[in-house]
RNA sequence: GCCCGGGUAGUGUAGCGGCCCAUCAUGAAGCCCUGUCGAGGCUUCGACUCGGGUUCAAAUCCCGACCCGGGCGCCA
Protein backbone atom coordinates (compact mmCIF):
# COMPACT_ATOMS: atom_id res chain seq x y z
CA UNK A 1 0.00 0.00 0.00
CA UNK A 2 1.12 3.32 -1.21
CA UNK A 3 -1.13 5.37 0.82
CA UNK A 4 -3.39 4.74 4.02
CA UNK A 5 -3.77 8.28 4.87
CA UNK A 6 -3.48 11.66 3.87
CA UNK A 7 -1.61 14.46 5.80
CA UNK A 8 -4.94 16.09 7.11
CA UNK A 9 -6.32 12.76 8.37
CA UNK A 10 -3.52 12.15 11.03
CA UNK A 11 -3.84 13.70 14.39
CA UNK A 12 -1.79 13.81 17.54
CA UNK A 13 -4.00 11.44 18.67
CA UNK A 14 -2.51 8.91 16.22
CA UNK A 15 0.03 8.72 18.60
CA UNK A 16 1.68 5.16 17.89
CA UNK A 17 -0.08 4.52 14.54
CA UNK A 18 1.00 3.00 11.57
CA UNK A 19 0.54 4.92 8.46
CA UNK A 20 1.74 5.07 5.40
CA UNK A 21 1.70 8.84 3.56
CA UNK A 22 2.83 9.50 0.24
CA UNK A 23 3.48 12.83 -1.82
CA UNK A 24 6.04 15.38 -2.95
CA UNK A 25 9.39 16.10 -0.80
CA UNK A 26 8.38 19.79 0.02
CA UNK A 27 11.33 20.12 1.61
CA UNK A 28 13.99 18.81 3.86
CA UNK A 29 16.22 20.30 6.75
CA UNK A 30 19.63 18.53 7.85
CA UNK A 31 20.60 19.34 11.11
CA UNK A 32 23.53 17.07 11.13
CA UNK A 33 22.08 14.75 14.12
CA UNK A 34 18.65 14.89 12.76
CA UNK A 35 16.54 15.10 10.14
CA UNK A 36 13.39 16.06 8.76
CA UNK A 37 11.24 16.02 5.59
CA UNK A 38 8.24 17.55 5.10
CA UNK A 39 5.89 15.60 3.16
CA UNK A 40 3.22 17.38 0.93
CA UNK A 41 -0.11 15.69 -0.40
CA UNK A 42 -3.16 17.20 -1.61
CA UNK A 43 -4.86 17.88 1.44
CA UNK A 44 -1.25 19.46 3.53
CA UNK A 45 2.33 18.85 4.86
CA UNK A 46 3.12 16.38 7.39
CA UNK A 47 6.87 16.49 9.17
CA UNK A 48 8.56 13.41 9.01
CA UNK A 49 11.35 13.46 11.75
CA UNK A 50 14.81 11.05 11.58
CA UNK A 51 16.84 11.40 14.40
CA UNK A 52 20.06 9.78 13.59
CA UNK A 53 20.59 7.29 16.52
CA UNK A 54 16.98 6.26 16.28
CA UNK A 55 16.02 5.28 12.49
CA UNK A 56 18.17 2.74 10.42
CA UNK A 57 21.19 4.47 8.81
CA UNK A 58 20.47 3.90 5.29
CA UNK A 59 16.84 5.59 5.82
CA UNK A 60 19.14 8.50 7.04
CA UNK A 61 20.92 8.44 3.85
CA UNK A 62 18.30 7.80 1.72
CA UNK A 63 16.38 10.87 3.14
CA UNK A 64 19.78 13.34 2.95
CA UNK A 65 20.12 12.58 -0.87
CA UNK A 66 15.97 13.17 -1.61
CA UNK A 67 15.69 15.70 -4.34
CA UNK A 68 13.20 18.19 -3.55
CA UNK A 69 10.04 17.48 -5.60
CA UNK A 70 10.54 14.19 -5.83
CA UNK A 71 7.38 11.73 -5.18
CA UNK A 72 8.23 9.22 -2.17
CA UNK A 73 5.78 7.05 -0.16
CA UNK A 74 6.57 6.95 3.49
CA UNK A 75 5.42 4.19 5.88
CA UNK A 76 6.18 5.14 10.06
CA UNK A 77 4.64 5.19 13.39
CA UNK A 78 2.69 8.64 14.62
CA UNK A 79 4.38 10.10 17.45
CA UNK A 80 2.73 13.16 19.49
CA UNK A 81 5.35 16.05 19.72
CA UNK A 82 4.36 19.38 20.79
CA UNK A 83 7.56 20.74 18.87
CA UNK A 84 6.25 19.43 15.69
CA UNK A 85 3.54 21.29 13.27
CA UNK A 86 0.38 19.72 13.84
CA UNK A 87 1.38 18.42 17.46
CA UNK A 88 2.65 15.11 15.63
CA UNK A 89 5.49 14.44 13.34
CA UNK A 90 6.48 10.48 11.74
CA UNK A 91 9.08 8.47 12.37
CA UNK A 92 9.28 6.21 9.05
CA UNK A 93 10.07 2.71 9.11
CA UNK A 94 10.38 3.05 5.03
CA UNK A 95 11.04 5.59 2.61
CA UNK A 96 10.37 4.94 -0.79
CA UNK A 97 11.23 6.95 -3.68
CA UNK A 98 8.92 6.52 -5.90
CA UNK A 99 10.15 9.14 -8.18
CA UNK A 100 13.10 11.63 -8.39
CA UNK A 101 12.62 15.32 -9.64
CA UNK A 102 15.21 16.64 -11.65
CA UNK A 103 16.65 20.05 -10.34
CA UNK A 104 17.01 22.83 -10.42
CA UNK A 105 12.98 22.97 -10.39
CA UNK A 106 11.53 25.30 -12.92
CA UNK A 107 9.85 27.49 -9.93
CA UNK A 108 9.62 27.66 -6.49
CA UNK A 109 7.39 25.82 -4.49
CA UNK A 110 7.20 26.89 -0.84
CA UNK A 111 6.39 30.55 -1.67
CA UNK A 112 9.98 31.98 -0.51
CA UNK A 113 10.39 33.26 -4.43
CA UNK A 114 8.03 34.81 -6.24
CA UNK A 115 7.44 33.91 -10.30
CA UNK A 116 5.80 35.55 -12.76
CA UNK A 117 2.31 34.46 -13.98
CA UNK A 118 3.92 33.94 -17.48
CA UNK A 119 6.54 31.42 -15.75
CA UNK A 120 4.20 30.12 -13.83
CA UNK A 121 1.90 28.92 -16.29
CA UNK A 122 4.75 27.62 -18.46
CA UNK A 123 5.35 25.22 -15.66
CA UNK A 124 1.59 24.87 -14.15
CA UNK A 125 2.09 21.45 -12.95
CA UNK A 126 4.60 23.32 -10.53
CA UNK A 127 2.53 26.09 -10.20
CA UNK A 128 0.08 24.26 -8.80
CA UNK A 129 1.40 22.08 -6.36
CA UNK A 130 2.03 24.92 -4.16
CA UNK A 131 -0.94 25.04 -1.66
CA UNK A 132 -2.65 28.99 -2.81
CA UNK A 133 -2.92 27.87 -5.76
CA UNK A 134 -4.36 25.01 -5.35
CA UNK A 135 -7.02 25.99 -3.12
CA UNK A 136 -8.03 28.10 -6.08
CA UNK A 137 -8.88 24.85 -8.40
CA UNK A 138 -10.41 23.34 -4.67
CA UNK A 139 -12.68 25.70 -4.72
CA UNK A 140 -13.73 25.96 -8.38
CA UNK A 141 -14.39 22.52 -7.76
CA UNK A 142 -17.13 23.40 -4.97
CA UNK A 143 -18.62 26.80 -6.69
CA UNK A 144 -19.25 23.79 -9.82
CA UNK A 145 -20.98 21.25 -7.47
CA UNK A 146 -23.20 24.01 -5.79
CA UNK A 147 -24.13 25.33 -8.92
CA UNK A 148 -24.81 22.04 -9.55
CA UNK A 149 -26.79 21.28 -6.53
CA UNK A 150 -28.76 24.64 -6.80
CA UNK A 151 -30.08 24.43 -10.34
CA UNK A 152 -31.01 20.67 -9.95
CA UNK A 153 -32.97 21.34 -6.64
CA UNK A 154 -34.70 24.23 -8.92
CA UNK A 155 -36.09 22.10 -11.20
CA UNK A 156 -33.71 22.01 -14.11
CA UNK A 157 -31.94 19.44 -16.30
CA UNK A 158 -28.43 19.28 -16.82
CA UNK A 159 -27.85 19.18 -21.25
CA UNK A 160 -24.85 19.10 -23.45
CA UNK A 161 -25.02 21.15 -26.74
CA UNK A 162 -22.72 20.85 -29.23
CA UNK A 163 -19.47 22.70 -29.28
CA UNK A 164 -18.89 22.71 -33.59
CA UNK A 165 -21.17 24.43 -35.47
CA UNK A 166 -22.10 25.28 -38.69
CA UNK A 167 -23.11 29.05 -38.03
CA UNK A 168 -22.23 32.18 -35.96
CA UNK A 169 -25.09 31.45 -33.51
CA UNK A 170 -25.58 35.06 -32.18
CA UNK A 171 -23.31 37.17 -34.29
CA UNK A 172 -21.59 40.01 -33.07
CA UNK A 173 -18.16 37.79 -31.76
CA UNK A 174 -15.42 36.60 -33.83
CA UNK A 175 -15.61 32.82 -34.58
CA UNK A 176 -12.68 30.25 -34.78
CA UNK A 177 -13.34 28.52 -37.72
CA UNK A 178 -12.43 24.81 -38.36
CA UNK A 179 -12.21 22.41 -40.87
CA UNK A 180 -15.22 20.04 -40.58
CA UNK A 181 -14.41 17.11 -42.85
CA UNK A 182 -15.06 19.22 -46.60
CA UNK A 183 -16.67 21.87 -44.98
CA UNK A 184 -15.97 25.07 -43.08
CA UNK A 185 -17.60 24.70 -39.46
CA UNK A 186 -16.70 26.94 -36.04
CA UNK A 187 -16.10 26.65 -32.36
CA UNK A 188 -19.51 27.40 -30.69
CA UNK A 189 -19.70 30.90 -29.22
CA UNK A 190 -22.37 30.06 -26.82
CA UNK A 191 -25.07 27.18 -26.34
CA UNK A 192 -27.68 29.82 -26.87
CA UNK A 193 -29.64 28.65 -29.56
CA UNK A 194 -29.65 25.01 -28.43
CA UNK A 195 -30.66 25.76 -25.38
CA UNK A 196 -33.93 27.66 -26.38
CA UNK A 197 -34.17 25.35 -28.65
CA UNK A 198 -34.63 22.79 -25.69
CA UNK A 199 -37.56 25.30 -24.22
CA UNK A 200 -39.46 23.67 -27.63
CA UNK A 201 -38.66 20.74 -27.08
CA UNK A 202 -40.64 21.17 -23.51
CA UNK A 203 -36.96 20.33 -21.15
CA UNK A 204 -38.79 23.43 -19.96
CA UNK A 205 -35.83 24.36 -17.24
CA UNK A 206 -32.22 23.56 -18.39
CA UNK A 207 -29.03 24.30 -17.92
CA UNK A 208 -25.60 23.61 -19.51
CA UNK A 209 -21.58 24.11 -18.16
CA UNK A 210 -19.14 24.10 -20.61
CA UNK A 211 -16.76 26.00 -22.65
CA UNK A 212 -17.00 28.92 -25.23
CA UNK A 213 -14.85 29.91 -27.48
CA UNK A 214 -14.15 33.63 -28.82
CA UNK A 215 -12.16 34.70 -31.29
CA UNK A 216 -11.14 38.56 -30.29
CA UNK A 217 -7.95 39.64 -29.98
CA UNK A 218 -8.45 40.77 -26.78
CA UNK A 219 -5.63 41.33 -24.24
CA UNK A 220 -6.92 42.28 -20.91
CA UNK A 221 -6.71 40.44 -17.49
CA UNK A 222 -10.48 39.16 -17.66
CA UNK A 223 -10.66 38.09 -21.38
CA UNK A 224 -9.68 34.64 -22.35
CA UNK A 225 -10.26 33.60 -26.05
CA UNK A 226 -12.14 29.97 -23.87
CA UNK A 227 -13.80 29.92 -20.89
CA UNK A 228 -16.82 28.18 -18.86
CA UNK A 229 -20.35 29.23 -19.26
CA UNK A 230 -22.75 28.57 -16.65
CA UNK A 231 -26.12 28.92 -19.30
CA UNK A 232 -29.38 28.37 -17.94
CA UNK A 233 -33.18 28.94 -20.27
CA UNK A 234 -36.29 28.35 -18.96
CA UNK A 235 -39.90 28.29 -20.14
CA UNK A 236 -42.81 30.27 -18.85
CA UNK A 237 -40.68 32.40 -16.98
CA UNK A 238 -40.45 36.46 -17.16
CA UNK A 239 -36.76 38.01 -17.06
CA UNK A 240 -37.69 39.03 -13.48
CA UNK A 241 -38.05 35.40 -12.41
CA UNK A 242 -34.26 34.46 -14.11
CA UNK A 243 -32.84 37.46 -12.46
CA UNK A 244 -33.91 36.30 -9.04
CA UNK A 245 -32.51 32.34 -9.97
CA UNK A 246 -29.52 34.32 -10.86
CA UNK A 247 -28.99 35.74 -7.58
CA UNK A 248 -29.78 33.41 -5.47
CA UNK A 249 -27.74 31.27 -7.21
CA UNK A 250 -24.57 33.90 -6.69
CA UNK A 251 -25.84 33.87 -3.12
CA UNK A 252 -25.32 30.20 -2.62
CA UNK A 253 -22.31 29.86 -4.31
CA UNK A 254 -20.96 32.20 -1.59
CA UNK A 255 -22.02 30.66 1.31
CA UNK A 256 -21.40 26.94 -0.35
CA UNK A 257 -17.76 28.26 -0.39
CA UNK A 258 -17.81 30.19 2.77
CA UNK A 259 -19.06 26.11 4.20
CA UNK A 260 -17.09 23.97 2.74
CA UNK A 261 -13.33 25.63 1.90
CA UNK A 262 -12.57 26.89 5.00
CA UNK A 263 -9.50 25.60 4.83
CA UNK A 264 -8.54 26.82 1.00
CA UNK A 265 -9.98 30.47 2.08
CA UNK A 266 -8.11 30.71 5.06
CA UNK A 267 -4.65 29.58 2.55
CA UNK A 268 -6.05 32.71 0.47
CA UNK A 269 -6.50 34.86 3.52
CA UNK A 270 -10.04 35.47 2.41
CA UNK A 271 -12.51 36.66 4.66
CA UNK A 272 -15.74 35.81 2.04
CA UNK A 273 -18.85 37.39 2.51
CA UNK A 274 -22.28 36.25 1.13
CA UNK A 275 -23.54 39.46 -0.85
CA UNK A 276 -27.54 39.83 0.09
CA UNK A 277 -30.41 39.39 -2.28
CA UNK A 278 -31.82 41.05 -3.84
CA UNK A 279 -29.71 43.07 -5.65
CA UNK A 280 -29.92 46.71 -6.65
CA UNK A 281 -31.82 47.29 -9.95
CA UNK A 282 -29.99 49.92 -11.70
CA UNK A 283 -31.44 51.09 -15.06
CA UNK A 284 -29.10 51.46 -17.47
CA UNK A 285 -30.68 55.22 -18.25
CA UNK A 286 -29.11 55.74 -13.98
CA UNK A 287 -25.96 53.84 -15.26
CA UNK A 288 -24.90 56.36 -18.30
CA UNK A 289 -25.84 59.57 -16.32
CA UNK A 290 -23.43 58.39 -13.74
CA UNK A 291 -21.04 57.62 -16.85
CA UNK A 292 -21.83 60.78 -18.81
CA UNK A 293 -22.73 58.68 -21.72
CA UNK A 294 -24.74 59.16 -24.76
CA UNK A 295 -27.73 56.57 -24.72
CA UNK A 296 -27.65 53.92 -26.87
CA UNK A 297 -23.86 52.40 -26.63
CA UNK A 298 -23.14 49.56 -24.92
CA UNK A 299 -21.29 50.31 -21.20
CA UNK A 300 -17.70 51.89 -21.66
CA UNK A 301 -15.14 50.66 -19.21
CA UNK A 302 -15.19 54.13 -17.43
CA UNK A 303 -18.82 53.97 -16.56
CA UNK A 304 -18.37 50.02 -15.30
CA UNK A 305 -16.01 51.26 -13.19
CA UNK A 306 -17.74 54.34 -11.95
CA UNK A 307 -20.76 52.84 -11.11
CA UNK A 308 -19.43 50.05 -9.59
CA UNK A 309 -17.46 52.37 -7.37
CA UNK A 310 -20.81 54.04 -6.48
CA UNK A 311 -22.80 50.95 -5.95
CA UNK A 312 -19.91 48.60 -4.45
CA UNK A 313 -21.44 45.53 -4.28
CA UNK A 314 -23.28 43.12 -7.24
CA UNK A 315 -26.16 44.93 -8.82
CA UNK A 316 -28.51 44.29 -11.82
CA UNK A 317 -28.45 46.74 -14.84
CA UNK A 318 -32.15 46.49 -16.66
CA UNK A 319 -33.63 48.15 -19.20
CA UNK A 320 -31.34 48.05 -21.75
CA UNK A 321 -31.68 49.65 -25.37
CA UNK A 322 -32.73 46.84 -27.99
CA UNK A 323 -30.05 47.87 -30.30
CA UNK A 324 -27.09 47.20 -28.01
CA UNK A 325 -28.82 43.50 -27.30
CA UNK A 326 -28.94 40.23 -29.49
CA UNK A 327 -31.84 39.79 -31.65
CA UNK A 328 -33.59 37.34 -29.90
CA UNK A 329 -34.08 39.98 -26.67
CA UNK A 330 -37.43 40.81 -26.28
CA UNK A 331 -38.36 44.38 -26.20
CA UNK A 332 -40.96 45.96 -23.99
CA UNK A 333 -44.19 46.16 -25.72
CA UNK A 334 -44.76 49.50 -24.60
CA UNK A 335 -41.35 50.56 -25.30
CA UNK A 336 -39.60 48.84 -28.19
CA UNK A 337 -36.48 51.33 -28.21
CA UNK A 338 -35.69 48.97 -24.46
CA UNK A 339 -35.52 45.54 -23.67
CA UNK A 340 -36.05 43.00 -21.02
CA UNK A 341 -32.64 42.17 -21.25
CA UNK A 342 -30.40 42.47 -17.67
CA UNK A 343 -26.90 42.27 -17.26
CA UNK A 344 -25.45 41.34 -13.57
CA UNK A 345 -22.67 43.24 -12.24
CA UNK A 346 -19.92 42.92 -9.78
CA UNK A 347 -18.45 46.32 -8.81
CA UNK A 348 -15.57 45.25 -11.04
CA UNK A 349 -17.04 43.57 -14.04
CA UNK A 350 -19.94 41.93 -15.57
CA UNK A 351 -20.99 38.74 -14.34
CA UNK A 352 -23.45 37.63 -16.37
CA UNK A 353 -26.36 38.69 -19.26
CA UNK A 354 -29.59 37.40 -19.63
CA UNK A 355 -33.19 38.23 -20.78
CA UNK A 356 -36.63 37.51 -21.53
CA UNK A 357 -36.47 36.05 -24.82
CA UNK A 358 -38.90 36.15 -27.98
CA UNK A 359 -40.63 33.01 -28.32
CA UNK A 360 -42.94 34.37 -31.86
CA UNK A 361 -41.58 33.19 -34.49
CA UNK A 362 -42.45 35.98 -36.92
CA UNK A 363 -40.97 38.78 -34.54
CA UNK A 364 -37.95 36.85 -34.12
CA UNK A 365 -37.52 36.50 -38.08
CA UNK A 366 -37.94 40.34 -38.18
CA UNK A 367 -35.51 41.13 -35.29
CA UNK A 368 -32.79 38.85 -37.18
CA UNK A 369 -33.29 40.54 -40.54
CA UNK A 370 -33.39 43.86 -38.68
CA UNK A 371 -29.59 43.57 -37.57
CA UNK A 372 -28.71 42.30 -40.51
CA UNK A 373 -28.31 38.67 -40.32
CA UNK A 374 -28.98 36.22 -43.13
CA UNK A 375 -32.00 33.78 -41.40
CA UNK A 376 -31.41 31.00 -43.67
CA UNK A 377 -27.86 30.32 -41.79
CA UNK A 378 -31.08 30.30 -38.81
CA UNK A 379 -33.24 28.08 -40.55
CA UNK A 380 -32.53 25.10 -37.69
CA UNK A 381 -33.01 27.57 -35.07
CA UNK A 382 -36.42 29.39 -36.43
CA UNK A 383 -37.99 25.93 -36.98
CA UNK A 384 -38.52 25.22 -33.21
CA UNK A 385 -40.54 28.66 -32.83
CA UNK A 386 -42.39 27.70 -35.34
CA UNK A 387 -44.70 24.83 -33.60
CA UNK A 388 -45.47 26.12 -29.91
CA UNK A 389 -42.79 27.80 -28.52
CA UNK A 390 -43.39 29.06 -25.36
CA UNK A 391 -42.36 31.98 -23.67
CA UNK A 392 -38.92 31.27 -22.18
CA UNK A 393 -36.10 33.51 -20.42
CA UNK A 394 -32.53 32.58 -19.77
CA UNK A 395 -29.19 33.85 -18.96
CA UNK A 396 -25.01 32.98 -19.03
CA UNK A 397 -23.03 33.43 -16.14
CA UNK A 398 -19.39 33.75 -16.30
CA UNK A 399 -17.61 31.25 -14.23
CA UNK A 400 -14.09 31.99 -13.84
CA UNK A 401 -15.04 35.69 -13.32
CA UNK A 402 -17.46 34.97 -10.65
CA UNK A 403 -14.23 33.38 -9.29
CA UNK A 404 -11.90 35.54 -9.99
CA UNK A 405 -13.94 38.19 -8.24
CA UNK A 406 -15.36 36.01 -5.40
CA UNK A 407 -11.11 35.10 -4.85
CA UNK A 408 -10.39 38.93 -5.22
CA UNK A 409 -7.73 37.97 -8.23
CA UNK A 410 -6.54 39.76 -10.37
CA UNK A 411 -6.26 37.77 -13.40
CA UNK A 412 -8.90 35.31 -15.04
CA UNK A 413 -5.94 33.25 -15.80
CA UNK A 414 -5.32 32.32 -11.97
CA UNK A 415 -8.93 30.58 -12.15
CA UNK A 416 -7.87 28.52 -15.62
CA UNK A 417 -5.95 25.45 -14.99
CA UNK A 418 -4.46 26.14 -18.57
CA UNK A 419 -5.82 29.31 -20.06
CA UNK A 420 -5.96 30.22 -23.85
CA UNK A 421 -5.77 33.53 -25.04
CA UNK A 422 -4.18 35.07 -28.10
CA UNK A 423 -0.72 34.30 -27.47
CA UNK A 424 -1.24 31.12 -25.16
CA UNK A 425 -1.67 27.83 -26.60
CA UNK A 426 0.54 25.72 -24.59
CA UNK A 427 0.64 24.02 -22.36
C1' G B 1 -4.82 47.01 -32.93
C1' C B 2 -3.20 51.58 -29.94
C1' C B 3 -0.56 53.87 -25.65
C1' C B 4 2.77 53.18 -21.58
C1' G B 5 6.39 50.13 -18.81
C1' G B 6 9.79 46.08 -19.00
C1' G B 7 13.25 41.68 -20.63
C1' U B 8 19.91 40.42 -15.92
C1' A B 9 21.77 32.89 -13.11
C1' G B 10 16.47 27.54 -12.63
C1' U B 11 13.22 31.40 -9.89
C1' G B 12 12.52 36.52 -8.06
C1' U B 13 15.64 40.93 -8.11
C1' A B 14 19.79 45.33 -7.74
C1' G B 15 22.64 47.97 -11.15
C1' C B 16 20.81 52.03 -15.94
C1' G B 17 27.92 54.59 -19.85
C1' G B 18 34.15 53.05 -17.01
C1' C B 19 33.80 51.77 -9.85
C1' C B 20 30.49 45.09 -12.97
C1' C B 21 35.32 38.90 -14.91
C1' A B 22 27.42 42.29 -12.39
C1' U B 23 24.08 42.95 -6.28
C1' C B 24 20.84 40.42 -3.05
C1' A B 25 17.51 36.44 -2.03
C1' U B 26 16.13 31.66 -3.30
C1' G B 27 18.27 27.29 -5.46
C1' A B 28 22.13 23.58 -6.53
C1' A B 29 26.98 21.03 -4.91
C1' G B 30 30.12 20.24 -0.58
C1' C B 31 31.31 20.70 4.71
C1' C B 32 29.71 21.70 10.12
C1' C B 33 25.58 21.13 13.42
C1' U B 34 20.21 16.35 17.52
C1' G B 35 14.32 19.94 17.36
C1' U B 36 14.14 22.47 12.66
C1' C B 37 9.48 24.72 11.17
C1' G B 38 11.29 30.80 5.39
C1' A B 39 16.62 26.59 10.37
C1' G B 40 21.72 28.55 10.92
C1' G B 41 27.17 28.97 9.64
C1' C B 42 31.27 28.44 5.96
C1' U B 43 32.95 27.36 0.72
C1' U B 44 31.69 26.80 -4.37
C1' C B 45 28.38 27.07 -8.89
C1' G B 46 25.11 29.64 -12.00
C1' A B 47 22.78 35.33 -15.79
C1' C B 48 23.02 40.79 -18.87
C1' U B 49 16.68 38.12 -24.94
C1' C B 50 18.51 38.38 -30.15
C1' G B 51 20.56 41.37 -34.35
C1' G B 52 22.61 45.99 -35.83
C1' G B 53 24.63 50.84 -34.37
C1' U B 54 26.97 55.02 -31.27
C1' U B 55 31.42 55.30 -28.08
C1' C B 56 38.26 54.88 -26.33
C1' A B 57 34.55 52.07 -23.29
C1' A B 58 27.64 49.29 -23.52
C1' A B 59 23.84 45.19 -18.95
C1' U B 60 23.53 50.59 -19.14
C1' C B 61 22.52 55.04 -24.92
C1' C B 62 20.06 54.55 -30.14
C1' C B 63 17.42 51.44 -34.01
C1' G B 64 14.98 46.85 -35.30
C1' A B 65 13.01 42.00 -34.06
C1' C B 66 11.00 38.72 -30.58
C1' C B 67 8.86 38.05 -25.79
C1' C B 68 6.41 39.75 -21.07
C1' G B 69 3.35 43.12 -17.89
C1' G B 70 -0.34 47.19 -17.33
C1' G B 71 -4.11 50.40 -19.43
C1' C B 72 -7.47 51.09 -23.49
C1' G B 73 -9.96 49.25 -27.67
C1' C B 74 -12.35 45.06 -29.69
C1' C B 75 -15.76 41.57 -27.29
C1' A B 76 -23.81 42.39 -26.84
Amino acid sequence: MLRTHYSREITPDDDGKKVVIAGWVHETRDLGGITFLVLRDREGLVQVTLPKKKVDEKLFNIVRGISRESVVSISGFVKREDKAPNNYEIIPSDVQVLNNADSPLPLDVTGKVNADLDTRLDSRFMDIRRQSIQAIFVIRHHVLKTIRTFLDNSGFKEINTPKIVATATEGGTELFPITYFEREAFLSQSPQLYKQIMMSAGLDRVYEIGPIFRAEEHDTTKHLNEVSSIDIEASFVTHEDVMSILELLVESVYSGVIKSCKHELDILGLQLRTPKVPFKRLSYDEAIDIGNMEWGDDLDTATEKAVGEKIGKHYFIVDWPTETKPYYTEPYEDRPEICKAFDLMHPRMELSSGAQRIHSHDLLLKRIEAQGLNPDGFEFYLRAFKYGMPPHAGWGLGLERLLMTMLDLNNIREVVLFPRDQHRLSP
